[in-house]
RNA sequence: GCGCGGUUAGCUCAGCGGUAGAGCACCUCCCUUACAAGGAGGGGGCCGCAGGUUCGAAUCCUGCACCGCGCACCA
């Protein structure tokens, strides 16, 4: 027998192993089945799974072992990702703690340990994994920097080359000054912070009065090289071409006219910094400017910044430069300016745009393959409201900065000879100018130019996405033709939040289609981010997050799960709050209990070939049996119609209604009668529906609660007829015939109608609980039939002692309910307050009117009668002549209280 | 600045052209032999604001406000 309270912890942790053991979720290729492919997003190895990761795997799993338990060949990959930056920088903190760092161990002693990390972290991702429920392929794990990947990244980087889509250039880049490497664009995000604007005097110099400009970055004046101003500026038009005395430096710098300048902004004069600003640089370059560099890859100011400047911070650097311009009287007012600085997506820290020798991908021409396969349909987007912007940023896309110059992730695969680039070093590699470099994976014999023996390899590694965006198929063995990447290859879908569309999503679809000819999956689901209960971003630093373990231990996997799915609606985020998940809680333990319920009016054994809904003879089906069979099936209807849409959290929503409201409330209450009475067929009928029906329930829950229903299946199988050793295998839901009956269902809701007011009457007139009372109706033959027919209903439901016609008059002393279009008086003498059932009925009349008046104004106007659809029509009379019947009786009944 | 999304019960959100819904929270009663992590009943809404279309608008259109998020070369 179950527990009375279900707990969850060693039920999970028996399935977990016992699936494992099975290897239950391993998929082959099949020639029957037809493939469902999902490549899970793979964690960085930073360190352990967040709430994030829970969400998004909660519903990758959801979506595959919907498919599993329908009968496709699912394959459901497992992985990590090395997760370049990031997980450098965990390791960099712990050197730090232990007062060491990176450079002082080398690169070599450093991977070693990054290694031994990655092995431990992995370990304990995939047991989290494991522990949410997921039906991964465990025998398919895959890491992005294990040989395998290693091939494709070798594979990709040579087919890029040969095709001249990959290059070395000069570029002004992103550079992280604190991670010490550039970045790619998409890596810097934008935030508004508080800054100033300083208004600076350059004289001319000729001694003129000159000009003032405005920067928010003072300290890169004295990488100045010019000032720009528009051609248009009728204020500047005698400075064009002369030239100004730099404040600080000395130097003479020109005053140049360019279009870009906005002469409504600031002063409209900009300063201009081509080593530090990607405007400046593309001005200098149409200019043909000089660049100094001042700022070093550092972040402090370089030689080149000038005495008194060289070796202080940026930060230092511009309260010192602020000084000297006020001293020398050169600061003409500084103002309050908030505007957008880019910082690292990695630690948040002010980038620097730095002019370096980097490798980039070219875009353009890999994305325009990407945007075809949007508008042909081979790539869906869900929800749609993400294609406009995904199909944008392709159209707009610059080429990718792929060199990192980090040391953890795969080395860029491409060889310098010593003696055809002479002064190379490791050291400033990023500053080296034009080098030639060979492609490959391993040192060559000697460069095939010279036939030099001493080669260096480019100390820089790939961005940690290069990697990423090849996972579809490298998980599967590209670029070797296996079997494998023959069957699952495209994926189905990919289940990912959107603030990687653009970082990884969109760069899988281009490498797919360029690398493979096709997409690499056709559907794409963007779920939202898990935000703190205020909609904040969850982060360590404002101690909001939620620890996934720690709500699986309290609150068991089952409805932690349910708890993010059933709040996973379609673009939006989620605000996640711990009480949300009493809820999903509260209703496992509904179920444990509806079944601990089926389990205990079933017989110890289960008749052979179990209960069959097939072999029950119609004529022994009641009401509620039809009702309840009719409400199963739409429930399977509609569940199956919201998973096609990926509407998860209307599919949670759609289940949790009808196990809790319509099984459990009604179905299950009214199976009591025939469950306490006597043995014989009817029992046997509403033990079969009740079996039918949990069953069926179990299985469609399944894919949201794997653990409970796994369980609760496993006690309740034998009697469905079924000797699957496991939920999964046994197939989704099937019913025989159309249980969907119009009659029926208005039938049981008439009954139910007087149920509910019967209650509310005794409810609101204070009549103990324990005490049963008598009921009298009246009203029409057929309505009176059928609550006849069904009295063991509204005596069960209402407690009731008897129910009968009233015969003659409304009897004295009695109150009143109207419902399934009858009127019933319960006699109440001596129980009721009658100003109090007064006031009841009064309310209801007032109701009652201000319906009526509703619908007697709509029929009245010509309008609504004459445009409006007949049967529109048609229902307001019909509701106009059900209210106008209630009001009268109403009245009766209020006149009679008198 | 441009674009996207949001604004419905105290909270989180459904509904998207015909009598305003759910879950949670709240109030009252009940330990009725599956479940108090439960049951029954109840209160609570100018559906952001202003116009328009329509017989009829929470729902469609146009503005506006506020919130959130993208994108962008405001120094």
């Amino acid at each position: 027998m179950l527990e009375k309270v279900y707990n969850p912890g060693p039920v999970e942790a028996k399935w977990v192993s016992a699936w494992r053991r099975a290897r239950l979720f391993h998929a082959e290729p099949s020639a029957e089945a037809r493939p469902f492919v999902v490549v899970i997003p793979p964690p960085n190895v930073t360190g352990a799974l967040h709430i994030g990761h829970a969400l998004n795997n909660a519903l990758q799993d959801l979506m595959v072992r919907w498919r599993r338990l329908n009968g496709d060949a699912v394959c459901w990959v497992p992985g990590t990702d090395h997760g370049g930056i990031a997980t450098q920088n965990v390791m960099e903190k712990q050197l730090r703690a232990e007062k060491g760092s990176r450079q002082a161990l080398g690169r070599e002693k450093f991977l070693e340990r990054m290694r031994e990390w990655t092995l431990a972290c992995k370990s304990t991702i995939l047991g989290q994994l494991e522990r949410l429920g997921c039906a991964l392929d465990w025998d398919r794990e895959a890491f992005t920097m294990d040989e395998p990947r290693a091939r494709a990244v070798l594979a990709a980087f040579k087919h890029l080359w040969e095709k001249g889509l990959i290059y070395r250039g000069e570029r002004m880049v992103n550079w992280c000054v604190r991670c010490g490497t550039a970045l790619s664009d998409i890596e810097v995000e934008y935030e508004e912070r508080k800054g100033k604007l300083w208004h600076i005097h350059y004289p001319s110099a000729d001694g003129g009065r000159g000009l003032v400009v405005a920067t928010t970055r003072p300290e890169t004046m004295l990488g100045d090289t010019a000032v720009a101003v528009n051609p248009k500026d009728s204020r500047y038009a005698a400075l064009v071409g002369k030239t100004l005395k730099l404040p600080l430096t000395g130097r003479t710098i020109p005053v140049k006219a360019d279009e870009h300048v906005d002469p409504s902004f600031g002063t409209g004069a900009v300063k201009v910094t081509p080593a530090h600003d990607p405007n400046d640089f593309e001005i200098g370059q149409r200019h043909s400017l000089p660049s100094i560099k001042v700022i070093g890859p550092d972040g402090k100011m370089t030689a080149d910044a000038g005495e008194g400047y060289s070796g202080l911070s940026r930060e230092q650097a511009r309260d010192k430069v602020a000084a000297d311009l006020r001293d020398g009287g050169f600061l003409e007012k500084t103002e309050e300016h908030p505007h957008a600085v880019g910082v690292c997506y990695r630690c948040n820290q002010a980038i620097e745009p730095l002019v370096s020798w980097q490798w980039f991908v070219k875009m353009p021409k890999l994305a325009e393959p990407a945007v075809r396969a949007l508008d042909r349909g081979d790539f869906r987007l869900f929800p749609e409201s993400w294609r406009n912007p995904y199909r944008r940023w392709l159209q707009e896309i610059r080429d990718w900065c792929i060199s990192r110059q980090i040391w953890w992730g795969h080395r860029i695969p491409v060889w310098y000879c010593v003696s055809c680039n002479p002064g190379i070093s490791e050291k400033d590699f990023h500053q080296a100018a034009d080098l030639k470099g060979i492609p490959g994976a391993e040192k060559p014999q000697r460069c095939p130019d010279c036939g030099g023996t001493s080669l260096l390899q480019d100390p820089d590694v790939l961005d940690t996405w290069f990697s990423s965006a090849l996972w579809p198929f490298s998980v599967f063995g590209w670029p070797e033709k296996t079997k494998d990447l023959e069957y699952f290859y495209p994926t189905s879908a990919l289940v990912t939040g959107y603030e990687i569309l653009y970082l990884w999503v969109a760069r899988m679809q281009m490498m797919g289609l360029e690398l493979m000819g096709g997409v690499p999956f056709s559907t794409g689901i963007i779920h939202g981010i898990v935000r703190d209960k205020a909609g904040k971003k969850m982060s360590k630093s404002l101690g909001n997050v939620v620890d996934p373990l720690v709500m699986m231990d309290k609150y068991g996997t089952d409805a932690f799960r349910f708890s993010l799915l059933s709040q996973a609606h379609p673009g939006r985020d989620i605000p996640f709050a711990e009480d949300s998940i009493t809820g999903p809680r509260n209703f496992a333990n509904k179920l444990w209990n509806s079944t601990r319920f089926v389990l205990m009016n079933l017989p110890a054994a289960p008749p052979a070939g179990g209960y069959r809904l097939e072999s029950l003879s119609h004529c022994c089906l009641e009401l509620a049996d039809r009702w309840v069979l009719a409400q199963y099936q739409g429930m399977l209807a509609r569940v199956r119609e919201n998973m096609d849409a990926h509407e998860f959290a209307a599919a949670a929503d759609t289940l949790y209604g009808f196990l809790w409201d319509s099984f459990c409330d009604w179905y299950v209450e009214l199976a009591k009668i025939r469950l306490t009475g006597i043995d014989g067929e009817e029992k046997e009928a509403a033990r079969a529906i009740l079996v039918e029906v949990l069953v069926g329930t179990l299985k469609m829950l399944h894919p949201f609660m794997p653990f409970i229903t796994e369980e609760l299946y496993a006690s309740l199988k034998a009697f469905a007829g079924q000797s699957h050793d496991f939920l999964i295998q046994s197939g989704g839901p099937v019913l025989e015939r159309d249980w969907q009956d119009g009659e029926n269902v208005s039938r049981m809701e008439a009954v139910m109608e007087a149920v509910v007011a019967l209650r509310t009457l005794r409810s609101q007139l204070n009549v103990p609980p324990g005490l049963k009372i008598q009921a009298h109706f009246e009203g029409p033959k057929d309505r009176g039939g059928l609550v006849l027919e069904h009295a063991p209903y509204l005596k069960y439901l209402a407690r009731l002692e008897s129910l009968s016609e009233a015969e003659g008059a409304k009897p004295a002393r009695s109150a009143t309910a109207l419902a399934a279009g009858l009127t019933f008086y319960v006699p109440l003498e001596g129980l009721i307050d009658f100003d109090k059932e007064r006031a009841r009925l009064e309310k209801e009349a007032r109701e009652i009117d201000a319906q009526l008046a509703r619908c007697k104004n709509q029929l009245s106007n010509e309008a609504f009668v004459s445009r409006a659809p007949q049967a529109e029509v048609e229902t307001i009379r019909r509701r106009q002549a059900d209210f106008e019947q209630k009001q009268s009786r109403l009245r009766e009944i209020l006149s009679s209280l008198n």
